[in-house]
DNA sequence: TTCTGCCCTTGATTTATATCAAAACCTGCC
DNA sequence: GGCAGGTTTTGATATAAATCAAGGGCAGAA
């Protein structure tokens, strides 16, 4: 499942990447070439480390595909995934702002294409375009509100109710007429139990006592939803 | 154990407790009289609400004095404490920025002054001046990493660990050469348990083990630790 | 001082979730 | 096809922390 067309495009021109991103979308073409400039593409395959906790941080990232997980590994080398990097979204802001070493670490989950922007363009164009500003401020701040609520979940709700949130969550945008829709589980249902904070044991009982259930239907690492309204209510 | 003293100089300058805040602390003269201009001091007795979830956000606060609980209640009505607010630190920035909801409530601790900064204010300054938008990115970095920490807190920690987490994070800045530090449980365990993620039974019991190992001595509302380091070695 | 209400503590019990262990299942590869 | 590697499931058991239920203690009111 590579993706050989957007590897070769990317070879040629990050800039192309980059001026789709809601946060570079509205930047002159100078801006954007300068940007651009300072911007290396980086190939993680399956596996591969991007980086570890404790290094230090020289800009932020952006997935173009494939996707990165993030998370910390305890003293007893128990690993927790705290979030799971889908194609266009950025990570490593924070740390580069505080110019602090990174606090997570981060790995490559499936065959990966990352652009690394480089810490002092950003700071340049910071300097002389408030508009990026605004993007970068509503960037952090939709992390911060995305990780209030991870808080929420994680404080508030049992397993039961952050699977299906997380199922949930996976559909949001598709137009649901009633129709089944279907969740892709990749990559791993390991993974996204420890996203959920719970072992691959719980998660695997409560996959399948939402499907005993009739919430859903199980069939390998695809999850169909015969009724979103249903799994929405069932709470 | 009011304040009148701050008080009172508040109802004259706001400017003048602004202008100490890291956030507004190199804005010229000019740019800080806009902000003041468009800032109102709030007063809000111990219980009194200053938001609720759900409700519309049009500016940010920063408090003076007193202390300020964030925290979601879940639908059958449990109440957890997200984080507590201290003089100096501000809130709302996020829902500010995003031009969304509050998703938490606020609510007084403690007799508290607070200062509305309108939005308005915020964004013009923001497109006028690059190190106030530095600063505001600073800001919401710190609290992308606080709540990285927690979750990791959460997640990893048990509560013991999260207990002594607490305490000693309380005394981060204070030099002990060897002596005894203090730790005053304000306002309330219930409260820093919720915080803690754990229930008031279980943040007591945790409490009395570790006095119950030497590791600190209880009186009251007050914790002292007889030796910060061992505290630190011990988990 | 005694009362009254609110925290906080203590104890007994339950529960959600983790842990341990082993079997079943894929999935790519020889 | 059949085998070796992971991943996922299933089952039995253990455990941290919650819940339920009384007591205690302390602070402010009268």
């Amino acid at each position: 499942m590579g993706h050989p067309m957007n590897k070769r495009q990317l070879q040629i021109k990050p800039q192309a990447f980059l001026a789709n991103l809601p946060l570079f979308s509205d930047m002159s073409r100078e801006e954007l070439d300068r940007v651009a400039a300072a911007t290396v593409p980086i190939h993680a395959p399956k596996g591969q480390a991007v980086f570890q906790c404790g290094d230090t941080c020289t800009g932020f990232h952006v997935v173009v595909y494939g996707q990165v997980k993030l998370g910390f590994t305890s003293a007893q080398g128990i690993e927790k995934v705290v979030t799971i990097v889908t194609p266009g979204q950025s990570f490593g802001e924070a740390p580069m702002f505080l110019g602090t070493p990174y606090i997570v670490f981060a790995q490559a989950l499936s065959d990966t294409m990352l652009l690394h922007v480089a810490k002092h363009a950003v700071m340049d164009e910071l300097a002389c375009d408030p508009g990026f500003a605004s993007h970068m401020l509503s960037g952090l701040s939709r992390r911060v509100v995305s990780l209030v609520r991870d808080v929420e979940a994680y404080t508030l709700h049992s397993g039961q109710e952050r699977v299906i949130g997380y199922l949930l969550a996976d559909v949001a945008d598709v137009i649901d007429n009633g129709r089944p829709v279907e969740v892709q589980l990749t990559p791993g249902k390991s993974v996204i139990a420890s996203r959920l904070n719970m072992t691959p044991e719980h998660f695997s009982r409560i996959l399948h006592g939402l499907a005993a259930d009739g919430l859903i239907e199980l069939n390998g690492r695809t999850v169909k939803i015969p009724d979103l309204d249903r799994l929405r209510r069932s709470t």
